[in-house]
DNA sequence: AATGAATGAGTATTCATTCAT
DNA sequence: AATGAATGAATACTCATTCAT
């Protein structure tokens, strides 16, 4: 059968291995494929979706999905992770050279209207979203980043210097899921936006 | 005779718990307890949980929960059903005679301590959790004491005026659904919430 | 569990009580609306139709009818015997009086086009339909009336003089069953019965 | 991929019997002892038998039946049109090169000889049986065959001109039905075969 | 490495039958 | 006698995972 601990998907580097192993080329090729299809897959029909339809989707065969990630956990894991670090990686792009009184702000728009159109992004950045313990290194990555962007954003005086970066998560999850489940349209995010801005601007 | 809808022995009633089909008293007591024990194993494990295990902690045989609820989804409906209308009830009753200026904002950190513990609220409040439809007269109802809610605070001068309907019911629903799945701590909940909340107030 | 033994519901006289037993009068009129519900129910999906249906279209309660037939193989049976019983009486008055050259014929096509309507006629016939085995006594009593219409025709000479009770009752029972699964319309039938009993008529 | 159809990897060739979907040695060895093993349980126990009981007797797993018919009836349609072939390749070889006056009687007495064997036959010939609708084509091709032997014969004058195919299907039908359920002996069968086959010759 | 067939535990749902009201 | 709720075995079907090709 198949082992039903909580936490066996936590070894990092297992699930899926490191971008950057050594693989055939026409390997390397299919994990991409694979991990697009599933986020697709698993974005329309939530973690429930079958590991064939991901296979289908892809266009290889249901053992390659295995071959590639053992569990689907594994592959839900996967998922977040990438997604996660394009996000790190865009925060960063944000975050330099702006100007940190506005960048902070964009890129909190910008993460909550991504939110809007990815379904994953849920777990993403929940703490247990989808089952998954999305493994604290890339957990950490967002954080820092956002960090940055909130201590620049403070010392150009844009937000209230007694506002920390637990509270700043925190409301961006959330907001992020409330876009996500919610179907906003972009002017109720861009007015519900207005609204935690303010409350994160210093009084006047 | 065996009607196979859902029979939904609703305590419709806004104060009371009676007015529903009337069902012999061991069958609206087999279905209270269906309900309740549904409401812990689906917040335990998510909407995958098995009905079976539904009906082992509710301490009835697996007939017995489909007698009451013909489908899984039915039962995933009357869940949110009575929690809506179980808030819906605690909203109104706090509403009533407290002093509008803060009963807006009593009700809300009530929503999202709430939240906090019930993992099912989930669908509650978003538009289409957990694959359910919840039925829109119970998601008006909320809608409508929120709205009261709302004026309230506002002619007592303690929301800003420009603030409308949707946008708070959009927060609403995300800071619950972040308190859900981020497992925010007291502090932590009471921190996010004052940064909430003062985007919510006038501006001095 | 269900006793699954083949022949359990052979007690004559024990699924269903006589006819004759006092019942109290609703009893009785529950009786024959159980008869008929099933009669039609059983008609139109088959014997796969739930007992609960039944109940619901004869109006009474599910324990009702396991009152009356505590088995459904015990309510199947009953459907037979009635169903048969009344075939019996109507052959029977058929015969009674008239020529006994057309009589055989007459019957003969007059179940056929019964069977087109009946469709629980099948088991009727057959000597294992619908996993029932009828009780001997009303299919030894059809066969009685059929022998002696038979043997009325061949005195008259409408039938050829080798033809034994068992040949008829085979074609009889075969024509049944395939009018009933075949769906032929009014002509066809008129014209395959045409064929059955110059087959059986004296040769020239 | 997988395919979710009922992959009919069909032995559609007249004589031989491999042109279907190209399957694995081992699959296409599991699928025909599925299908031999469906059409002996059903046989057996009627069309209330269990899928696992066919996969038990098949010697695999349940998943495997699924695998090859998706669901319970799209295996019953297998089991059919594979008889119904088998049949009409074994009708095509009678009626190749044999007597025109005696083919006709031949097949039809092979055809209700075998009927007395293969419960499953039933639904086979009937417009309806077992809550599955043979397809067209294959019901087509018994008719066409059956439709040669029976001009050939008229031709050969063994059959009177007047009798059409239409009454053939339905008298050869009702008679496949009335041998398969009846249970009749050899004899019994002859006996009642010649009165059908008297009907069907010219009268002298 | 890839393929896709096989496995088999798991799950929702149905239904004959029993039994408390 | 009637009612209808409860029972629980049975059953079709799904899907993650393994393994022979």
């Amino acid at each position: 059968m198949t082992a039903r601990g909580p936490d066996d998907a936590g070894q990092a580097g297992r699930g899926g291995q490191e971008t950057g192993r050594r693989l055939r080329a026409d390997a390397r090729r299919n994990r991409a494929r694979i991990l697009a299809a599933a986020e697709e897959v698993f974005a329309e029909k939530g973690e429930g979706a079958s590991t064939e339809e991901v296979a289908a989707r892809a266009g290889v065969a249901i053992g390659t999905v295995f071959r590639h990630f053992p569990t689907k956990r594994d592959l839900l894991a996967a998922i977040m992770k990438e997604l996660r670090a394009r996000l790190v990686d865009e925060a960063a792009a944000l975050a330099a050279g702006a100007d940190p009184a506005t960048a902070f702000f964009d890129f909190f728009a910008f993460m909550v209207e991504r939110a809007a159109r990815v379904r994953t992004v849920l777990g993403l950045l929940a703490a247990e979203g989808m089952g998954v313990r999305t493994d604290e290194q890339i957990r950490g990555a967002l954080e820092n980043v956002v960090g940055e962007l909130l201590q620049g954003a403070q010392r150009a005086g844009a937000v209230r210097p007694d506002v920390r970066l637990d509270q700043v998560m925190a409301i961006l999850t959330a907001t992020c899921q409330g876009a996500m489940h919610g179907a906003w349209d972009d002017d109720l995010r861009r007015r519900t936006l207005m609204i935690v801005f303010d409350g994160l601007r210093p009084r006047p």
